[in-house]
RNA sequence: CGGAGUGUAGUAUAGUGGCAGUAUAAAUGCUUUGGGAGCAUUAGGUCCGAGUUCGAUUCUCGGCACUCCGACCA
């Protein structure tokens, strides 16, 4: 993509009316633009981060069986009284509003109660079981206080995934697999090394549930870390008996301030009781489906892979979800340097490596290495004239620093 | 939801009961061109409502918005 076609601008100066470090780079950025407090656009650059991290997930969760449909936005207030969590007095942050007939429905607030509603209508065997439906949705809360950015938000985008099988040992192989394609999203996102499996409080149906915990000041959480065998617990559930059940040793664990990017959770037979949700087995004897939920908030994590790298000049995205892998600097305002920038631009492009190319004019070297550095693109590319006269392109590696000189064509072979 | 604070130009900030200033972004011209350039010119602002006052951006009250601390986060 060509700067010069992107409408939006950075700014050197952070908005006041935010602290937190995600949101003010990704807005200085021209990433996000705020809506109101919780509530971001996706600009055009951040979108493309957010499609990244959404095909990571979604490759990760159809290796394991996961498939894809969309639940709506709009909830049935009927479906939710089954479990009870239309009751303000049980769930307090909806975003309720009214049907033009006086009826009320609500804004997606989480899926449980949609998933098992639909599946009721198509689970009948044995036979059908096990499924693991899954979405990318907006989810709307109504925090009484949003806050760190779109790591928090009002309005936010999540996958849930949930599994819906025929009893807790069928569950429990699948609530495996879910562990290690959590890890590997991390992994792939850049934030394997900081992300932690974490022992949170379960339910009615397990002792405990997992969440991965990243470890950030930016985070709400505190963790007691287990660093050589890679398990964390979480403060809400940590004391003694705790500790010596998982086999851990107090003086072992370190305090760590952390963000929860994703969490998995044994539902059991929660929501396929109040919903009547059963199948039959072999022998015709009816049961309960055994329920698992699996989530993860893309804003979320998005803001976290932004807290985790930024550095003093600005945003530094690993190269798995940057919106572009290369920026490609054309400095001074010379016809040879555009020309050269244009054919490297066209063998990127020919080579389906995604770059960004400032072609803006009349924007002096300083400004753009500024821009670049605030914008985080892995790998920078400059041209300029001092460049060509030898032949040769600078390749700067934004997280390291790092500068190579390479010739005009090994642009080819060198990210692939 | 409890507590605290802040609303001034696109953005970031000064200041004042009596013509609202600076930086930056924007526009025009000239110069400049490897780390957010220089000069000149132009345009642009006191959150909303009520009250006090000769006069309110400033003081008072109400509203709204935003931020922070706490509670909440199924």
């Amino acid at each position: 993509m060509k700067q010069s076609q992107l409408f939006t601008k950075t700014r050197k100066e952070a908005p006041k009316d935010e602290t937190a470090k995600n949101a003010q780079l990704l807005i200085r950025a021209g990433y996000i633009y705020k809506e109101m407090a919780g509530v971001y656009s996706y600009l055009p650059l951040g979108l493309r981060v957010m499609k990244n991290i959404e095909d990571i997930i979604r490759e990760e969760m159809n290796i394991i069986g996961g498939i894809e449909m969309k639940t709506s936005i709009l909830q049935n207030k009927e479906i939710w009284e089954k479990s009870d969590r239309w009751n303000d007095n049980v769930v307090n942050n909806w975003f309720k509003t009214k049907l033009k007939n006086g009826g009320e429905v609500g804004l997606s607030f989480t899926n449980e109660e949609a998933y098992s509603n639909i599946l009721k209508r198509y689970i009948n065997s044995y036979k059908d079981l096990p499924i693991y439906p899954y979405d990318f949705k907006e989810i709307f809360r109504n925090e009484t206080r949003s806050k760190s950015g779109i790591m928090r938000g009002r309005e936010f985008y999540w996958k849930a995934l949930y599994s819906f099988s025929k009893d807790e040992a069928e569950h429990n192989i699948f609530y495996e697999k879910t562990k290690i394609a959590y890890q590997n999203i991390f992994e792939k996102v850049g934030i394997g090394d900081l992300t932690y499996l974490t022992f949170a409080s379960g339910g009615t149906f397990s002792k405990f549930s997992h969440e991965f915990q990243t470890f950030t000041e930016a985070g709400e959480d505190t963790i007691y870390v287990d660093e050589k065998n890679k398990i964390a617990i979480n403060k809400e559930i940590y004391n003694d008996e705790v500790v010596k059940s998982l086999g851990l040793k107090k003086d072992e664990l370190i305090e760590k301030k952390a963000v929860e990017v994703g969490n998995i959770f044994t539902l059991g037979t929660k929501f396929s009781e109040p919903f009547d949700l059963k199948y039959k087995n072999n022998k015709g004897e009816e049961n309960y489906v055994f329920m698992g939920s699996y989530g993860i908030g893309l804003g979320r994590l998005m803001g976290t892979i932004v807290e985790v790298f930024a550095d003093s000049k600005g945003i530094i995205w690993p190269e798995t979800v940057a919106p572009f892998k290369i920026h490609l600097l054309e400095i001074g305002n010379d016809e040879k340097v555009r020309k050269e920038a244009e054919i490297i631009y066209k063998k990127l492009l020919d080579s389906k490596i995604e770059v960004l190319y400032d072609d803006r004019e009349n924007i002096r070297a300083g400004e753009k290495f500024a821009d670049a550095d605030l914008l985080g693109m892995p790998y920078q590319i400059i041209v300029s004239e001092k460049n060509i006269t030898t032949g040769k392109l600078e390749l700067k590696n934004r997280k390291t620093g790092e500068v190579k000189m390479i010739d005009e064509n090994e642009t080819d072979n060198l990210f692939i």
